[in-house]
DNA sequence: CGTGATTTTTACCGGGCGGTCAAATCGATG
DNA sequence: CATCGATTTGACCGCCCGGTAAAAATCACG
């Protein structure tokens, strides 16, 4: 009754607003930090009636991983074997970036269940993720054998490009807190372009 | 009775039990996710002996905020104005990464604070953070002015320091997952220097 | 408009958590 | 070894939280 596609237009919507909701929530406080009256409340509803949407707190806090699996790792997905090397991983920059701007609280959400442990993702991490990344990581290394992009550690560049990017959604307070009111995402962006630029650009070649 | 300096033998050794046994329980499971219980239990005391020692959850975390801050701002206020540029700020990034590789929990601890939106360090952060990043980043301004370093935005660059070290402790879980066993310290010490040299070579130079 | 399924509400439970209190124990000092 | 402060313990409180049960309200459909 819970699980399954939707069979009622109410269902569809409910199971929506619940999302959003516990997204919002789950993002600010964490899975301990938050609560399921929270959730509820946002969601303008009472908490049984959210716990007839969602077996229990696991559940939906599961089931908004899931959903956010697909769109988080979208980008890297996107990244063309065939295509420009250095176009195709500024690009997968700048979608990352665009990430952390117009989706903070699925970045938050995701750093919070890796820093303690990822006790509910850890089996996407070593499974669809982490053959995603030793792919794309395959690619990256051969771009770079051929002398097309310069010698880098594919990995440990992904994990570069995640922790620029990222940083800016999940340590959003810290830099808000340095950059006074600024919108840190413009200067951002010229910024990243430039760093990878430099670290991809081939020996001998100057920007 | 439970500020001031120690006046006791016992109550030094128990202080710094408990500071550890938090810094632990804290950066696994976030302020929410953490209970007195648990710490005392790590610290091998009862929950209200501990508590004759902080006089709440709030104090004992401050207190540990606190503890931490020198140890924290320590590499960046060691960047020297005075010093060889190039050297300095990569100076600044190895110690950065060794502060990840030797105290992962402190970072982890920092992280859940900023990601929860820093209910407790705010005012380190707009106050005695914000001066001691504006005050660097003006020295950082001057290098690049002057030439010594290529044109850099001084507060991204920071930012991205912070960003590309601390994600080894933050998301070690994730590093981890995709890393297999393999230690990522050796590699990224090396990869960091690749990068941040990249960025920071002067125009028409070739490393 | 009646009827059966769906949705929502009200009331509640058990457990855990932050914190208190008073009594008991310990430990240094004379 | 007596004494007094420092330390530790056990018992307890009130609140919140995740979750349940069953009745009540609502809805879709003939």
């Amino acid at each position: 009754m819970t699980d399954s596609p939707p069979r009622t237009r109410i269902q569809a919507r409910n199971r929506a607003t619940i999302l959003e909701a516990a997204l919002e929530v789950f993002a600010a406080h964490g899975f301990r930090g938050a609560t399921i009256d929270r959730i509820a409340q946002a969601a303008g509803l009472s908490k049984p009636n959210l716990l007839y949407y969602f077996r229990s707190k696991e559940a939906l806090h599961l089931a908004i991983l899931e959903d956010l699996m697909d769109l988080w790792l979208a980008p890297l997905r996107g990244m063309d074997p065939e295509g420009e090397p250095r176009e195709q991983i500024l690009t997968y920059v700048r979608r990352k970036l665009e990430m952390s701007r117009d989706h903070p609280r699925e970045s938050r959400l995701f750093a919070n269940e890796i820093l303690q442990g990822a006790p509910r993702a850890r089996p996407v991490l070593e499974g669809e993720l982490k053959s995603l990344v030793d792919e794309k990581a395959a690619v990256i290394a051969g771009w770079s054998a051929s002398g097309r992009i310069g010698p880098v550690d594919p990995h440990h560049l992904i994990f570069s490009i995640w922790a620029l990017t990222q940083h800016y959604a999940d340590f959003e307070v810290q830099v808000g807190a340095i950059m006074g009111g600024t919108d840190p995402y413009p200067a951002a962006e010229i910024w990243l372009e430039q760093v990878f630029g430099a670290v991809l650009a081939p020996p001998g070649e100057t920007g």
